[in-house]
DNA sequence: AATTGTGAACCTCTTCACAGCT
DNA sequence: AGCTGTGAAGAGGTTCACAATT
């Protein structure tokens, strides 16, 4: 099915967390769920998940609810996650460090397959199995292992250098860990991480609002 | 002042992000800002950029823009961020050696103090001078240490109880690394960081809008 | 001339409410 | 009776456009 309407990044990330709720339910056999039960264990409302499904398609049967193995592979599919994704990370510091030991995207089919630093003392070293390359060999090695991912985790001063190498060397899809903006070209997508920001919207309720 | 309208979440993040677009123009020697300085470094409108400020004063002056270091001092304080704040993490795995070592947070005044994990071959090591405790002792150590913030950094499955745990030891703000929704009451904040959430929706996009 | 601050218009996302299916 | 799918209504967030100020 084409997905045509205009779909908000929010739709987007609530499907992520609807095959959670949905592994969930089918460790605990479960087989059929309500849009009620899914809307429950993530706090939103149950015409928000049927609104959610219905810009993709009919995926339940009324009065009965949505098969659970169904629902999941139908939103596996829908989320790209029924195949194997080439990433590569560049900046192997602390936070690139755990997240080349990080299962949550190993288990989805992220496999992180090159890694990228510009410090001539960890180049040609090994973390994980996988040998640190350098920048000047970016567009070779992204050809190479069919990288279409890159997560950034350098420090914000180098973030947009990173990007750039990884566009140039033909990724159009950037998970970025620094606290700064990406300029990048319309046909690239980013995804944005920001601890920081997140530990400050925390701040800011805790200071602000006395609940 | 006395913030009174429905902000939203955006907005919060937003102040963030132009915290950071002031911290760099300083480093330029760059004095005075407009609102279309601010927005183009964050690709967003000159209109949002006022928007968001107007709802917590008027900072700027007509003709001129913002004065960077006033304007910095401004948002520091509207974000908490002109103190210390004192965290937990529960949950000593690969990510939260990674956040304990993160500058990102120790430079905006969030110091992590007090580190739990129930795993008994943990319990009593240390990681970066601070003793790994025990959950049971955490009611008495959140006290002792002025515990403010929680970031949980354990496995989806103990996540609601490592939350459970902060709560009780009279936590209110809770970053969650979990890729878990997690039920806690109205006055408890809660901001969900979900690395995978974002890379899915990365493939969605890879998958479904040939750019 | 430049730029802010803001009410109003606009647009997008969420919720309502109910017809339609099981 | 129970629950989905969806058009319409409602709420919320963003952009416009311009008066006010330097």
């Amino acid at each position: 099915m084409a997905i045509e309407t205009r779909l908000s990044d929010a739709t987007i990330r609530r499907l992520s967390m609807y095959l959670r709720t949905l592994e969930m339910a089918q460790k605990q056999k479960i087989r059929t769920v309500s849009s009620q039960y899914i809307a429950t264990e993530n706090n939103i409302t149950a015409a928000q998940v049927r609104k959610d499904l219905s810009y993709f398609g009919a995926f339940g049967r009324r009065g009965l609810g949505y098969n659970v193995s169904n629902l999941m592979s139908s939103i596996s599919k829908l989320l790209g996650l029924n195949r194997i994704w080439n990433v590569a990370l560049i900046g192997v510091g602390n936070i690139g460090r755990a997240l080349i030991a990080y299962e949550g995207f190993r288990n989805r089919g992220f496999i992180i397959k090159l890694l990228i630093d510009n410090d001539p003392n960890k180049i040609g070293t090994k973390v994980n199995g996988l040998t640190i390359q350098s920048p000047k060999d970016a567009p070779l090695f992204f050809k190479e292992f069919d990288i279409t991912i890159t997560i950034i985790s350098v420090p914000a001063s180098e973030a947009q250098a990173a990007a750039d190498l990884a566009i140039q060397s033909g990724c159009r899809a950037i998970l970025n860990f620094a606290p700064v903006t990406l300029q990048v070209p319309p046909n690239v997508f980013v995804r944005q991480e920001n601890m920081a920001y997140e530990i400050e919207s925390l701040s800011f309720f805790l200071t602000n609002k006395k609940a």
